[in-house]
DNA sequence: AGTCGTGTTTTTGTATGCAAAATCGTCTAA
DNA sequence: TTAGACGATTTTGCATACAAAAACACGACT
């Protein structure tokens, strides 16, 4: 291939490609895109659960596409963690065991207590202060009416918030990612169950201490309380 | 098809796959795999830079593969984030401004954070004491010999064996894994340049501490470290 | 019953084909 | 000289085809 050359052989040349010249929003989403959010949605709306064996084809069918975007689809979902590949054996949705689920909860609190650390020194401005709590009605909302899968939910909107007000762009993106496939699946382990009244109050405390820009004081409540949803975990899984 | 049925439309079958019958050795690396890591490889070596235009005729020319799974291999490393894909545009290796290298180091502190923690407690054991003292010498070694690239590629292996002597897997795939992008990159500002002296000094402060099994120390050491680094960064980049 | 073949069906992994989009080169007009 | 237009070429995105591997169903054997 005479083309060869350009791309691979020669020097590499970094100013190859223009920038983007589409602005934010994309034109025509493709179909890798479009199958990617639906598995994502399927498993945020516990339509596939962990361990679920995802078939290509059947995938294919069902969104009216072909099997090559699904398998692209399938590989991306691979390289965020959400989905595991087998060799010849194709693709499911990863499975946790209660052990790595705990070891998810201990490494997600290490992202996000730089999220707040970041949110928290940015309370100052007015815009911030807005989002952030625009976001945490939501958690009182869900916590008003004890529904266990909104308030999971609303504490997910509350930390990809957070993360991206940390102006941390690898904060916000990996947070994002990874967490979805291992949404339902903590869904169990996470939700308050017999303790929301600890939940709860432990979440208005974390909020305003971040509101109150003490980012030292917000950090420690919100690692502590980690700490403690870990610890309600290793008991029920009864290390 | 009628085969929907089984894997989506159905109740979600969890037991439906038997788990894997081959060992942990793949049978036949996927030429999906070969071409990842062949790209890995080339980030890593300095072939691909970030920025470049990653040409999927081109790259199946180079292997000896159809496009399939050159595109598969590229979908799962824009997942990684090793990788960008444009709209219409293919792949190009992730580009990342000064400011989002800073960022980066910044999360990486968060993960290693934890690595560094969990790999201190267990270093009790003398196993572990073994390699972690083993890929010791391999920063010394190369600080010895004041390589650049082999000094930021010790302390990368030296990160890698802390997370995985966390036992937390969660920190071990996820340092492993969108790192490379950023290796090369990074390796300008990371690199100690000036600062041999205080570089090593530090390290070997840190693993000492590690060793000692000192956890709190030990991090404390390493965030201070990384806060030095990240303070040469920004002084470099005029910040 | 449980295990072991064995042939059938499903599913994967890879290659190839083709239309649409983006890129490039060249010519033209300001 | 630069900016823009336009046709040729490259490149992408998606569909399809097909061989090899895995899963499955079923019957023979212990």
């Amino acid at each position: 291939m005479a083309t060869n050359t350009k791309s691979i052989k020669s020097a590499p040349d970094v100013s190859d490609l223009p920038e983007p010249l589409v602005s934010a929003d994309e034109v025509t989403p493709s179909l890798v895109d479009f199958v990617v959010n639906a598995i994502v949605d399927g498993v945020m709306a516990g339509r596939y659960v962990q361990g679920q064996r995802l078939i290509a084809a059947d995938l294919a069918a069902e969104y009216n596409v072909s099997r090559a975007p699904v398998r692209e689809a399938l590989h991306m979902l691979a390289g965020e963690g959400v989905v595991e590949l087998l060799a010849n054996r194709g693709a499911r949705i990863r499975r946790l065991s209660a052990q790595e689920r705990i070891d998810f909860l201990e490494f997600t609190e290490a992202i996000c207590v730089l999220g707040v650390r970041l949110a928290t020194a940015r309370m100052r401005e007015d815009e911030c202060r807005a989002r952030l709590e625009a976001v945490f009605v939501l958690i009182e909302e869900a916590a008003a009416r004890r529904h266990d899968r909104d308030f999971v939910d609303a504490l997910y909107r509350y930390h990809i918030e957070l993360n991206e007000l940390s102006n941390n762009q690898f904060v916000a993106f990996f947070y994002k990612r990874p967490h979805i496939r291992f949404y339902t699946t903590l869904l169990a382990d996470m939700a308050p169950g017999g303790h929301w009244d600890q939940y709860i109050a432990n979440y208005r405390l974390i909020h305003d201490l971040i509101m109150s820009g003490d980012a030292h004081s917000a950090v420690v409540s919100f690692s502590s309380h980690i700490r403690w949803v870990l610890r309600n975990m290793r008991l029920a899984s009864g290390q």
